[in-house]
DNA sequence: GCAAATTAATGATTTATTCAAG
DNA sequence: CTTGAATAAATCATTAATTTGC
């Protein structure tokens, strides 16, 4: 831990989706779903062993390094069309007993056509998107674990009487002995959504240099 | 574990991207990013303190229970431009050699741009979309630790003559003494994206009913 | 009363773990 | 048994409560 004054800028991105949807495949811009998908190339091993030859590296290295844009943000241009208050969502009451509702209906990772419309009703009651609906669910359900967890310890000089009850909710992380519970096995398939950066990198927040390098090219003082 | 014969068909959805790009919001089909983003209502508490009044969870109830489309897959419509082979994505040399050039170069979670440039780079050797890029980088982060941990534990009685490179190597998680090290701290923001499930939901693999219904309504025995 | 300082909640991201196809 | 895929846990970071000094 500590110590680390690393400046490398980490991310990703992911776009996950319901159901196979055979063709994911990166959004750019604007339907471009139209790809060559490739003849078909089920055999791993076919032609051009030449693994690392065609590939252009070159275009990889520092794909915003030339023009370099030149500017620090020179002054607060303000152009972003950004979020009208800050850059996270901030619930409304609302919106939070809505969800809350589905959760205690037994809702606890929504699928993507659910967020959808759970978004579409929560518009009507202020800003918010798909994303915070997905992590709504998924940290208050965390969070609604660790609740148990301390309960169930903070507890172990309970009443006899309510014994059981408790034992039922201490099971290691499954079987909270109510009607919710994800999914414990079974997994499903999903697909993948990328939306371009066509539009210019903006600048999150403030931070001067954005970098934007493949290769770190120097740990910078570790 | 086991016993749990849920049917809850839970998955979710997501879409990250890099650099705060203000209006993720769900590409619907195509390019509708023309969301009304709701005027303001920045404060919280406003108005309509009918919290879960005006809000029609009924819509909410097995979204597709009306129509139910009838078919349960009568024969194999074939429809699905689906992958040839199989489910999953099932690397060339030729990719994982490049990913792993990259991987040598430093690269350790590459970024939307980055994996929309790397996917197009490797779709010339075969079949692959953004997210199989992403699970790379992040399964193959996590695997090498795992190899460093597990070498840096079972050679406790090497060699002294080693003994400094593996001292290097046994520091906790960071500082493999190389020039790695993705991103300790300083996290970035992004932006999601949903693909809307617009064109009928296909069914993943097979899998008879697809219920798909909000509440699970009886856990099944558990 | 109010605004800087501090703390508590919780939204957002990353890492670790698990599941299962091949 | 390898590894692609998915989920859960841990962590970070920002916002709102709240306290404190004036």
């Amino acid at each position: 831990m500590g110590s680390s004054s690393m400046k490398v800028h980490n991310q990703f991105a992911r776009g996950l989706l319901w159901e196979h949807e055979p063709l994911s495949s990166l959004t750019l811009g604007c339907c471009n779903r139209l790809r060559p998908l490739a003849p078909k190339l089920p055999d791993t091993n076919t032609a051009a062993a030449a693994t690392t030859a065609a590939f252009d590296l070159k275009s990889f290295i520092k794909p915003e390094s030339g023009p370099r844009k030149l500017n620090h943000k020179p002054e607060t241009i303000q152009v972003e069309p950004a979020l009208p208050g800050g850059t996270r969502w901030n619930p409304t009451q609302e919106q939070i007993g809505l969800l809350e509702m589905l959760y205690r209906g037994g809702m606890r990772t929504p699928n993507a056509q659910q967020i959808e419309q759970i978004t579409a009703q929560l518009e009507k009651y202020g800003r918010i998107e798909g994303k915070n609906v997905f992590y709504w669910f998924q940290n208050h359900k965390a969070r609604e674990r660790q609740k148990q967890k301390r309960n169930s310890l903070g507890l172990s000089h309970c009443p006899r009487t309510y014994t059981h009850t408790i034992a039922n909710i201490n099971l290691d992380t499954k079987g909270h002995g109510e009607e919710e519970e994800d999914s414990p096995k079974k997994r499903k398939c999903m697909t993948w959504t990328f939306e371009s950066l066509e539009e210019d990198k903006k600048h999150c927040k403030e931070e001067g240099d954005k970098t934007l390098e493949l290769f770190p090219l120097h740990p910078e003082g570790r």
